[in-house]
DNA sequence: GTCTATACTCTGATAGAC
DNA sequence: GTCTATCAGAGTATAGAC
């Protein structure tokens, strides 16, 4: 499993990119991603993104225009892959299977990808100055389309009657809280054994029991 | 509704504090709040706090010893606060009702005190560095002990057969995503109604299907 | 392509006048 | 108690040798 590479618009952009600088740039990406995640991007710095790649600072900036251009470039790669467990939802499909396998999707997205799960955590906490666009716009499109399903099938009573939105909020809040708060669960249940260990039962239990008509 | 008011141990602390500095102290703390919980630690600057408190940067620290000793004034202040919804939950109460009353007391507090909500996120998205011990020995002893009261209940019958873990954690995600959030859901639901807006009435609806025996 | 050296800005914190 | 001035260090970014 592997997120998409969208972007491309960032230099060297001359003639082709070679699999060098390819490699390169991936392994910056890599290493930025655990420090933006971890730290916002204020807080996070070009000498521990270089650290963690064995690059030096001067040479990040060879492969990349600036700081902001590094994490502009995270953050692209990431929204497409945010969407598309929700757009993968079928209207014509069972209700219930359907939301309970987009919780499911959500649910081994946080746990396969936990970092980029905190990054985008961490934009909508400093008030989401860079991906505004893409929630007042491509999310919100999106959510407002499938809350119309949502409430469709409670019309019908195919599902229990449940506000739509907060259906949807709950599936992300329950879904990510497993990467973002990772930290305090490790430390409450012990470090050893993956944060999302029982949670996809639980979670099925729970979106079982709330959507049966 | 205010937050208690624990440590003292700031300088000036020579003689008794006084009105001023008690006020000052609290104006310091406010703006910081602010700063704080929405670029982190090491994101926020003195520069920021001393705008947002009317204070110049050297007053800034004539009332405190330093930025991280602000910054630890207000974690010690909300970490009490923290704990205090989980132990009102009653042992010897209806086990749904003590629960649901628990899930709103967290609903209530993400909603009136929600920059101390992600105060406390950015800090375990950061891996909870000032605030491990915290967690590790007051919150975890704390769940340990509710994740038992927990377990007896469905052992009885009382509850339906949930793991009790997963169960807090659920609480927590779910009322904690509409303050760490907020930007989110204010964008998709238009900013200009509250974001927990019909959340009591879906998380009630939500743990009431999930309890029942 | 990668490095050392460095320019320049921001940031936390202190000195000292008032 | 509050301010102006300022320092030392960290931070982003660039110049230029190799």
């Amino acid at each position: 499993m592997s997120l998409p590479q969208i972007s491309d618009a960032e230099k060297p952009s001359g003639p082709r990119r070679t699999r060098i600088q390819q490699r390169n740039r991936q392994i910056i990406l890599d290493a930025a991603l655990e420090v933006f995640s971890t730290h916002g991007f204020r807080g996070a710095t070009l000498d521990q993104i270089a650290a963690g790649s064995g690059l030096s600072k001067p040479n990040l900036l060879y492969y990349f225009d600036s700081k902001d251009a590094i994490h502009r470039e995270l953050l692209t790669r990431l929204l497409g892959t945010w969407l598309e467990p929700l757009r993968k939802l079928d209207p014509a499909g069972d209700p219930q299977a359907e939301i309970i396998a987009y919780m499911r999707r959500k649910l081994h997205l946080a746990r396969d990808f936990p970092r980029e799960s905190r990054l985008f955590a961490n934009e909508i906490l400093q008030g989401a100055p860079r991906i505004e666009d893409f929630i007042r716009n491509d999310l919100r499109d999106l959510v407002d389309d499938t809350a119309q399903v949502l409430a469709a099938w409670a019309q019908a009573g195919r599902i229990a009657p449940v506000d739509p939105y907060h259906l949807i909020f709950s599936i992300w809040a329950l879904t990510q809280h497993y990467a973002d708060f990772a930290a305090q669960i490790g430390m409450i249940r012990g470090a050893d054994h993956d944060p999302t260990d029982g949670a996809e039962a639980f979670l099925e239990q729970l979106y079982t029991r709330l959507l049966a008509p």
